[in-house]
RNA sequence: GCCCGGAUAGCUCAGUUGGUAGAGCAGCGGAUUGAAAAUCCGCGUGUCGCUGGUUCAAAUCCGGCUCCGGGCA
């Protein structure tokens, strides 16, 4: 099956990697990403880059499918449990923690061998984050208490900023909030900003990109076994471990799959097997929304 | 064997006084520019268990049968 670790003279399988700095390897989860990136870059000299939103932090490893210490120790692992779940975290952030390690494995003439389930970071990458000021604690804060207040944020962008109150669905709190931070923040629609070109951090042509595509019911079921496994090797430790730390709801670990459910669990309020039961079907939900990504935004890329 | 409930979409169930059916979940499709493992949008023909009957018209009323619960023997 592995096409990717057939080497030839000029690159790997049916992936050409000459001139490149990247290869990206992104896919559903639980398509096996992982494993094919620590073997290809063990082969190849490489280091193994995170684009994983929820593997990035020093968190619970086993829920989130990460490399175990051992792999992280085989092949040279990088952004891989650096944040701390306490802390807020996004895309941009991302953009600038990842930029200064590619910079320097190209100077190192290493291939980074970028790896993840996260299509807006893969997007980032590849196709550039808007260059624009970080929303300040305090505009954050203000935003929140206009959503606890009752304050319905699509009316206000309606009052204020019409054009991202016509883009955004009344229901789609996270980004309503975003909007409503940017135009506070910066007296500007985020559409605006949003318009302006952007910058990708891997030149066009440096990179090669691999889709892992496994057929549907084939992942669905290695997605529910998964999570038994996960819960057989100590996932309810881990999230009793973030219970105690008590984080905002909306903190990006909070919502790694099966935690809602798995801290149900733990207060009560769910039967282990429905917290399961639950954890699966969360993960299955979003490795179809994994697909429905990839078709519109890596279409290009080799699927596997 | 008798009595009472059930039997409607893959699953759980709604269906007022008869006018051939609709929610949630699943599933599928779509969106997606700093919470993204988040968030949002769209898609519902199915022998209404089977079979007779009443009626212009039956998921709905009546009879019989089958199966599943529960109860009594």
């Amino acid at each position: 099956m592995d096409r990717l670790e057939q080497k030839d003279g000029r690159g790997l399988g049916g992936v050409d990697l000459a001139g490149c700095d990247a290869l990206l390897i992104a896919g559903p989860t639980a398509s096996g990403k992982s494993a094919k990136a620590m073997a290809l870059a063990k082969a190849v000299g490489g280091v193994v880059i995170n684009a994983d939103s929820m593997q990035i932090y020093d968190g619970p490893r086993i829920l989130t499918a990460r490399p175990s210490l051992e792999e992280e120790a085989e092949v040279e692992h990088q952004l891989y449990g650096v944040i701390d779940p306490a802390t807020a975290f996004s895309a941009g952030d991302y953009v600038r923690l990842v930029s200064p390690v590619l910079e320097k494995l190209r100077a190192q003439k290493r291939l980074a061998v970028i790896v993840g389930g996260t299509g807006l970071y893969f997007n980032a990458l590849t196709r550039g984050l808007v260059d624009m000021p970080e929303i300040s604690r305090e505009t954050v804060a203000r935003v929140e208490a206009m959503s606890a207040s009752g304050e319905k944020l699509h009316d206000w962008l309606l009052a204020h900023d019409p054009e991202m109150a016509s883009r955004l669905s009344p229901a789609d709190t996270p980004r309503l909030q975003r909007a409503v931070a940017v135009m506070l923040e910066t007296g500007r629609s985020l559409s605006i900003w949003q318009d302006k070109s952007t910058v990708s951090v891997l030149p066009q042509g440096r990179w090669q990109g691999v889709f892992l595509a496994p057929d549907r019911p084939t992942l669905y079921a290695r997605i529910d076994a998964r999570f038994h496994a996960m819960i057989a090797a100590g996932a309810l430790d881990e999230a009793r471990t973030i219970q105690a730390l008590a984080l905002p709801a909306n903190r990006g670990i909070m919502k790694s799959h099966g935690m809602p459910h798995l801290m149900a669990y733990l207060e009560g309020r769910l039967s282990l097997d429905e917290a399961i039961r639950l954890g699966q079907q969360d993960t299955r939900n979003y490795a179809k929304r994994q697909f429905t990504w990839a078709r519109r935004f890596m279409a290009e890329w080799r699927w596997l």
